[in-house]
DNA sequence: TATACTGTGTGACACGTGTCAGTGACACGT
DNA sequence: ACGTGTCACTGACACGTGTCACACAGTATA
């Protein structure tokens, strides 16, 4: 089957391809009658006429796509639960401008692989999500002054969105202790990266300092994104002498693997121990009991990644950094102790 | 910043265009030299050149692209953890083809706007995660021999991924049976559509009838993808004058929420009611009790429907269908009554 | 009458690539 | 000397679109 292309709508409206292209374009300086118009789009609906994407990237030098770029390494739910929402809250802002979402995971080992995408110019801009940039990629990035908006991470020459982790974590743990508790656990959301200060940890830490209850080194244990780490984290504090009485877990999904292992073990919750969780995952009420937790607004910072890239796209604006507020959700998971 | 064409490293080999072409396409039958081949390598590593891929997908009618569509309306949750597990699966078998995911989700309303990345060549193929095909779209799609695979439901022209729908939810109810269950509850896991038959409820009444335990249609309750829908649904149930001992959910998701309103009438699961639910999401296992629950091999439904894309793709094979198996897991939501 | 201007439309080029047909240069067999 | 063949390489076209500079007719202006 051959394709339909504009010389075939000029044909049959009885014009020329250029004022073809002017009248689809609604190009503004040229001057068409209103009755050749007609007469072009008629032809244009008649064929189904849709222009070829890629004679209209060459030319254009512009894509109309944005790569979406998310580190395999995550296991499935805590983050990709993320993605799901961001990729919700994005394409909202993405569909008005008739812009693609292409989507690329991205290997420890290749890590440069996506950038190929835009020396391709297959995409106009960039989403990082989660992915550690070397120096040479973010150098590389500046230097081009590549529209990119990082996800949940600050680089100061690109834009960025986030939301209060740090002050979510406080608000959470000053909770806890508002709650009479004074040993006060903390499984965190990811393994420690160098370089990657983890602020809903440090969030935890200070609170504990400013409220001036005592910080315990070994009622600190590292998760990493899936129930099962939350599990094995909650399992090596049980074998701690004293047990703490409340823990902020860095994610509602290892939440749920520390809350089993406390049910595991005969513990009520939150008789004998409370959780506080961080996201506000849709299940977080659905878990037993309903989870106290930070709520991220997830689907929003989509929608503002998304509007930033595409200001940058228009407007060419400068970097940009923009930080959500957090929520402290209280639920069933956290009483006095 | 201008971008680097095959033009400037043909200059810097001192070759022509075409020899670049030549060697970097490694084209069989034309003969070029070990030497130049080397110069010509040499010049477009010092360039960094990276064909354009406006150019590429132009000349060679082909854009590398897959359309990923799913339906907007599905809320967050149960078919988009699937959908997660797909894009894995799917990306696994693209990303060794070079080739990449367009992403596109679909509104009740305009459902056919994805058909306009076909037409403007944008993509090679379509995967259709549980998006309804009226008969304009299915029709053009078939008449010009698209390549098309469908995920979660069948068309006899298209090629298709499936699992055993009917026979996970049959061996599930059966399995309430065998425990000894006689009074068996169902909440299915989407609204009912016309035309799509639900297999899982089928299944559900197909496991009563064999066993010749009474079916009872009070007992069948719509839930609607959500946990809150999954909450809503149970105390439907729970309006009965008489109320099962056992539920089977066709949703994990779905089936939180129906625990949950388990737990806050104060009914012990599995002593009271027993559950069953559908998918084993990653969180089943840490649902309170674990949830028994069909499990669904979403990744590797993602692997075949990449490789039945393709298949299809290269060596432009017909349509295929595939079903693959579903697995019991008991867990601890399900015991004798 | 010559000039300028306005409204309407077109020819031709550029974007960057893949590839067919063709060009010399050289070797070989008769 | 002449045809045949191979090797290494290149010129030119095609893909489908956007847009600039220009053309042509008709009308107003000096």
């Amino acid at each position: 089957m051959r394709k339909v292309t504009s010389s075939d709508v000029a044909a049959r409206a009885g014009v020329s391809r250029t004022t073809v292209s002017y009248v689809l374009n609604r190009t503004q300086h040229a001057n068409i009658s209103e009755e050749t118009r007609q007469r072009v789009l008629a032809a244009a609906a008649e064929l189904d006429y849709t222009p070829n994407a890629a004679a209209q990237m060459l030319v254009n030098r512009r894509s109309n796509g944005v790569g979406l770029v998310y580190p395999r390494s995550h296991p499935h739910l805590s983050t990709h639960i993320f993605l799901l929402s961001a990729i919700e809250g994005l394409k909202s802002v993405f569909s008005q401008h008739g812009m693609h979402l292409l989507l690329d995971a991205v290997d420890n080992s290749s890590e440069d692989a996506y950038i190929d995408l835009l020396t391709a110019q297959r995409i106009d801009g960039l989403i990082l999500i989660d992915v550690p940039l070397n120096a040479f990629v973010s150098q590389r990035l500046i230097r081009n002054n590549f529209p990119v908006v990082t996800f949940g991470y600050q680089y100061p020459e690109l834009s960025s969105i986030d939301a209060e982790n740090w002050l979510g974590a406080k608000k959470a743990v000053e909770h806890l202790i508002g709650l009479g508790h004074r040993q006060i656990g903390c499984i965190t959301n990811s393994p420690h990266f160098p370089g990657d200060p983890n602020l809903r940890l440090q969030g935890y830490y200070d609170a504990l300092q400013a409220q001036g209850v005592p910080a315990n080194p070994d009622w600190v244990v590292e998760g990493c994104y899936t129930p099962e780490s939350g599990y094995a984290a909650m399992n090596l504090l049980f074998e701690q002498a004293v047990l703490p009485t409340a823990v902020f877990v860095g994610s509602d999904v290892v939440a749920f693997g520390a809350m089993t292992a406390a049910h595991e073990r005969g513990l009520s919750i939150p008789g004998d121990i409370a959780f506080v969780g961080f996201d506000d995952v849709p299940l977080a009420r659905y878990a037993v009991p309903p989870l106290t937790t930070v709520r991220m607004p997830a689907v929003e910072m989509g929608v503002r990644a998304g509007m930033l890239l595409m200001e940058r796209l228009l407007d060419g604006t400068g970097p940009t950094h923009i930080t959500l507020r957090t929520e402290l959700v209280v639920r069933g998971s956290s009483c006095a102790p």
